[in-house]
DNA sequence: CATGCGTGGCC
DNA sequence: TGGCCAAGCAT
């Protein structure tokens, strides 16, 4: 038997029962491979059925807000994803009438849709023979053939999708992607692959050379950085409610779009006076005045991600209760359970819970 | 084209 | 513990 016919023998016997296979909706394809992308299922599954729920057809994402379709997509990462989807959604509609793309080309104009995504939703939704290579299909044909290039180079994935497209079942192209996929998931696995049970196991080049600890080859990571952030709870009770300004990240950093508390960066984990006046809330307001960095209480959190090591500190200050915030700012005030309602970092997240008793 | 973008699970 | 990894993409 030939490559295809043995992976799409196992796949029939041991696929996953995964709710978007369910479906041959293109919209819904879509959805699942965005939610996927650089995401294990277990941590995307539960958004899967959150979004479809809530937006069940690209009609109702794309007259959604930004901001809902940042909340709805809160704690998952890579906030992007959700930015680009939702303009995606918006241009599908506007310029489509509301018709998914149906063409490789066309797919991979949306934004947040590349070669993998584009190829998937061709294949899976279309049936249109595109190679969709994504981590797991190239650590699988990595080892197969023996490829020993660093496989984080352009050049090789490049290089790997041309042996893809070579390979695909022309008949059933969505199949064979996911079967590879699956593969790559279930045996073919980064750690310890399950070689005994791989039915491409005969014709392994790493299997036969003991390399599948050593492919795929990876090029040294960059180093983690540190970050100091300085986060504050101006707090101010109004009628014995309590309200804090919130700030929008707007700058191409992490978070971009994304609520937080007013912020001041340091490069170090020391927080000065005169630091204080770089808070970007109520300019020329003289915060010292009511605390001195040093003698509150301060919160602390690490949190971290891929390439950075954020510190976190966060501090409650309580202003007086006739505090007048007539100050050039762009801040919106909130009570504690309308800024659950903004979608927010989960490091924000997790003050806010600690927190909690504090400010409602 | 190298780099940055989040979060959580695993050992 | 800390490093690696997970259905990539934009710039």
């Amino acid at each position: 038997m030939n490559f295809s016919s043995r992976l799409l023998q196992w796949y029939n016997e041991n696929k996953r029962d995964l709710p978007w296979r369910n479906s041959s909706n293109p919209y819904n394809i879509w959805l699942s491979e965005i939610i996927l992308q650089q995401t294990r299922i277990a941590q995307g599954i539960e958004y899967y059925y959150r979004f479809l729920e809530k937006h069940p057809d690209i009609y109702s994402l794309a007259a959604a807000s930004e901001d809902e379709i940042l909340l709805l997509w809160q704690g998952l990462g890579y906030y992007s994803r959700a930015r680009n989807m939702h303009a995606a959604a918006k241009i599908i509609v506007m310029y489509n009438d509301g018709v998914f793309p149906n063409d490789y080309h066309e797919l991979i104009k949306l934004p947040g849709v590349g070669p993998y995504t584009a190829a998937a939703i061709s294949s899976i939704a279309f049936n249109i023979p595109e190679a969709a290579v994504d981590g797991n299909v190239i650590r699988v044909l990595a080892r197969f053939f023996g490829i020993e290039d660093p496989v984080d180079d352009t050049k090789t994935i490049k290089q790997i999708r041309a042996i893809a497209s070579e390979l695909i079942d022309q008949r059933n192209p969505g199949m064979f992607n996911q079967a590879l996929m699956d593969l790559g998931a279930m045996v073919c696995k980064p750690g310890k692959p399950s070689c005994e049970i791989c039915p491409l196991a005969n014709d392994c080049f790493a299997r036969k050379n003991r390399l599948e600890r050593r492919i795929p080859v990876k090029r040294p990571k960059s180093k983690q950085k540190d970050r100091f952030f300085h986060f504050f709870v101006l707090l101010v009770k109004k009628k014995d409610v309590k309200v804090f300004p919130v700030e929008k990240r707007k700058h191409n950093d992490i978070w971009k779009n994304l609520y937080q508390l007013p912020l001041v960066e340091t490069s170090g984990m020391e927080l000065t006076n005169e630091q204080l006046e770089n808070i970007n809330l109520f300019k020329g307001f003289d915060y010292t005045h009511y605390f001195k960095p040093t003698n509150t209480p301060i919160y602390r959190f690490t949190h971290l991600l891929t390439h950075q090591r954020i510190h976190a500190f966060f501090r409650i200050i309580t202003l007086p209760d006739d505090f007048c915030h007539n100050f050039e700012s762009e801040a919106e005030w909130v009570t504690f359970d309308e800024f659950l309602q903004r979608g927010k970092p989960v490091l924000i997240s997790r003050f806010m819970e600690k927190a909690k008793d504090l400010l409602e």
